[in-house]
DNA sequence: TTTATCATTCCAGAAAGTGGAATCGTTGCT
DNA sequence: AGCAACGATTCCACTTTCTGGAATGATAAA
């Protein structure tokens, strides 16, 4: 007794996610009666159905859905065999990483994520390019970036993604402003100026648009600064409020630049930091291991703040 | 990009086990050159020779090696996918299982392992043939017992089986018996008469191989019983010495009979108890279980003695 | 050098896989 | 109730892959 054709893991797992013959077919790249005949295979030799009517549809049977997890775990560790191949060399390989992220993250990964790379592969150099005011889809595409982390809304479809942690703004301002001496409102906060970051002169955001959505109110924006880190120096000699993700004020001494902050007193859409990356990298075994150890090394050191 | 053909995990773990193409085809059923060309695509596949010259003979390489439990794992938890399927409705199952021991067995391990049993099975059923005189390879091969527990020398080649346990001879005397007043010696001990356990009237046995080829001594067999039932009620009244297995002195209440054991004074071939069955069994997903069970139940009973 | 053994390649036939067309099964709409 | 739409399955003819036997290549021992 052999056993059976193991290849028909690839086609039970694709059938169990899409629940569908033909959406499975498409996304394997084989026509429907292939995969339908993988299907009766599998049925064959687990004697059991796999995919069940379900009306004009097909469900997964409970024992499909039961051994998914199993079958996506054996399918990923087979498959890492051969990455295994790949990373056994990994000590002796240079590879140059083109990461592109702006000033926050490099401050907060940077040397965590070299760190974590040299541990495994001590001659990979790590290449920080700047950030600059095109959308990161090009380079990417181009293979001049290897890696994006950020937040960007402008990411073509193509493009994989992966979340790794989730921010949220918080007020900073100087310690003794009037506005920490009583709770925060919608209307209490509107009644300073603000500074906003960016780089683009886009001076308004989420915040803005909570605060007219749901309170009729609107904020004053005093100054618009190309990043933070021209104002937190003066910041504790003015009543102007500084809104940051929570990557940067984890970043500053708060309290050592005579500094405070506050929660905005409503929920705002998080930030979601992710890193991208072009399908050419996708199955490239040290560029995987790249990605897997920036996933790592962020949630080590944005604990709280992962996704 | 869709990943090799997995079922070429089925051939690498052969290979590399092996260590030889031809080896590896005989084992798996197919020819030389169909095994030599799946080691071809595994080459391709891993980018390595997976085996490679070693004068006339081949090796695993260093990779191979290297992966080789996890192939093991791989293969062993997608083809335990099936047995998912079967073991799913254990619970209403009511299998009945044909298991040859002797009494010694039955009283150390029936209930322990009907409960471990039941536990998956509540409805299943264990009949315990009894240890009648001819070979248990005859029934196994028959079909009409499932599983076979025991020590015999005579089982045919085509039978799987699996150590359960190892057991050593221990002397049982009366508990002021004036052999356990001084050292055990091979001199002393053949001063006393003996009684020998047998079914069939063998009466010497690996004692008495040691006492003549290391000693030159033979001890005296006053009587042969055919199971120990008979003695340990009045041996307690006698000067002889019973050699019984640990599995039986462990079962017995030495101190409440009257008795003592000592062990014998040279180093005695262990006794392996083991289980047996058919091929025809292998593969078989409830007999699996069953066997696994045994496995189990055996070593925390048995622990001390465990293989 | 010859022999023995194992691994690899060649070859012809068998077996399995493929996609397009046809058919089947189910639901929703009229 | 009948028809249309959609997805799954089966049929069919062709293509591709796999198979074992024969031949060849590689290595060590006598």
């Amino acid at each position: 007794m052999r056993g059976y054709d193991l290849d028909l893991l690839r086609y039970l797992q694709v059938l169990i996610e899409e629940e569908s013959v033909s959406l499975a077919a498409r996304r394997l790249k084989v026509s429907e009666p292939a995969m339908s005949r993988h299907l009766a295979k599998l049925r064959v030799a687990f004697a059991d159905p796999i995919l069940v009517q379900s009306g004009r549809r097909m469900s997964a049977s409970v024992f499909a859905l039961g051994i998914l997890d199993r079958v996506q775990e054996l399918v990923r560790n087979a498959d890492s065999l051969i990455e295994t191949r790949a990373l056994a060399n990994l000590a002796n390989m240079a590879p140059t990483f083109t990461i592109r992220a702006n000033d926050l993250v490099v401050a907060a990964l940077a040397l965590p994520l070299l760190q974590a790379l040299k541990k495994e592969c001590p001659r990979c150099e790590v290449i920080w390019a700047p950030e600059v005011d095109d959308p990161a889809s090009d380079p990417l595409r181009h293979g001049r970036v290897d890696l994006y982390i950020g937040a960007t809304d402008v990411m073509k479809p193509e493009i994989r993604r992966q979340t790794l942690f989730r921010d949220h703004m918080q007020g900073v301002v100087r310690k003794d402003h009037p506005i920490l001496s009583t709770p925060v409102t919608p209307q209490n906060m509107v009644l300073y100026d603000y500074i906003s970051v960016s780089r683009r002169g886009r001076a308004q955001g989420p915040i803005d648009w909570v605060l007219r959505a749901q309170y009729g109110l609107a904020r004053r924006i005093a100054m618009v600064v190309p990043n933070y880190h021209c104002m937190v120096e003066s910041l504790k000699d003015s009543d102007l409020i500084l809104p940051l993700p929570g990557i940067v004020i984890d970043h500053i001494s708060v309290k050592a630049l005579g500094l405070a902050t506050f929660r905005f007193p409503f929920p705002l859409p998080s930030i979601d930091a992710f890193q991208a990356w072009h399908p050419r990298r996708d199955t490239d075994p040290v560029h995987r291991w790249l990605r897997e150890t920036l996933f790592r090394v962020s949630h080590r050191v944005l604990g709280n703040k992962a996704a």
